[in-house]
DNA sequence: ATAGAGCAATGACAGATGTCATGGCCACGT
DNA sequence: ACGTGGCCATGACATCTGTCATTGCTCTAT
């Protein structure tokens, strides 16, 4: 029996895997969480074998909860599921330790698959997915460039962006320049468009 | 029994709720599309009794393809299902002849019930949400200015938009800038976050 | 040790943006 | 008939943005 846990912030579909992954005979759902930092907790006292964990989720991200699992938690293997198929994040779900990572617009007779392939040790990789990380690359962007774009995604104004960074209006122009360069938009909203569908945020 | 049509582009979303609804006695899932523009044909074909419907699908939204089924089918009943709370959906989604609406937060036991109640001619809808959407209204903006803001929303110029609305850029200024003054919003993109978060698109 | 890269800041400048006043046109309700 | 309000446009204006050149500091890799 692979006992599992499930994160995501939205009951509904979290009720609904269980329901889909409990038809499975050798899967049990032995704990769900509605945000990512209830997941170690739960992982531990449920003595899970592999999480589920949605990447958008309050209180921790999926990946940060990967991070955590693999520290902490080493036995308990990750698997990533979420909405979007932002390249960026499967690097760095990867990166945090994360053994698979699945789309939610592949059929759901793969996600039992990608539990026993994780279960045993192997990888679970939307190969299209895949393809596509690689052909986008790494962030160009660097960290100082991420968190200006950042603070600037919810539309204010450079003198909020340089209050809530401690910077000043300059410098974060400056930051915003070359996050437009890099990003091949022609304005800051696009700019953050493309960063956030590739998943650099 | 009650004979379900799922509508929801992520196949694995809309495989864990045909498992769900599945284990209850009285559903029956009996039929399943991935696009809003495959519903109508869908529910004719299987004589389906209840449509579930995401908002967010290629082709055709959720939103829309009630409207069609009420229209074109009206024997069978529409419950809308969503990721997003947003106010506005909630009563365009009514003014479309749904008969319910329910987000994806909420438990997934209460999914039975509230196909039960669409299914017996009553209505399903969040109190909370219900709540929200008169306390936020309807959409403050003119149809012009939500075709303007709408255009600007992934991040083009002014002369861009002015392009693709054929008005002058003047025009589109201005525009924006009631968009902005009537949602309170301090710069474009901000009305641009506000207007979606409120479901005026 | 030296060159390169990221980080922070300043100043200057062209161009884009947001605001306002104004005008004309049309449809609607009274 | 009249006022109201949405729609489209123009022009002017102050401000905000995006870009560039330049400087200085710190790490890091060669």
């Amino acid at each position: 029996m692979i006992r599992l846990l499930l994160a995501d912030d939205q009951a509904l579909v979290r009720g609904a895997l269980a329901a889909l992954l409990d038809l499975e005979a050798d899967l049990e759902v032995v704990a769900q969480v509605g945000r990512g930092d209830e997941v170690l907790d739960a992982a531990r006292s449920s003595a899970a074998d592999v999480a589920l964990l949605d990447v958008e989720m309050p209180g921790l991200d999926g990946i940060a909860a990967a991070a955590a699992l693999r520290r902490e938690l080493p036995a308990c293997r990750s698997l990533v599921v979420t909405t979007f198929g932002r390249p960026g994040y499967l690097r760095r779900a990867l990166d945090a330790g994360a053994s698979g990572f699945v789309v939610k617009d592949t059929p759901a007779e793969q996600l039992a698959d990608a539990v026993r392939r994780v279960h045993a040790g192997l990888r679970a990789v939307d190969p299209e997915l895949a393809v596509a990380s690689l052909a986008v690359g790494a962030s160009p962007l660097t960290e100082r460039e991420r968190h200006v774009l950042a603070l600037a995604a919810d539309g204010g104004t450079v003198a909020q962006v340089a209050a809530e960074a401690f910077l000043s209006e300059g410098t974060v122009r400056n930051y915003l320049s070359a996050a437009i360069g890099k990003t091949g938009a022609r304005t800051r909203a696009e700019a953050v468009r493309i960063a956030q569908d590739n998943g650099w945020l």
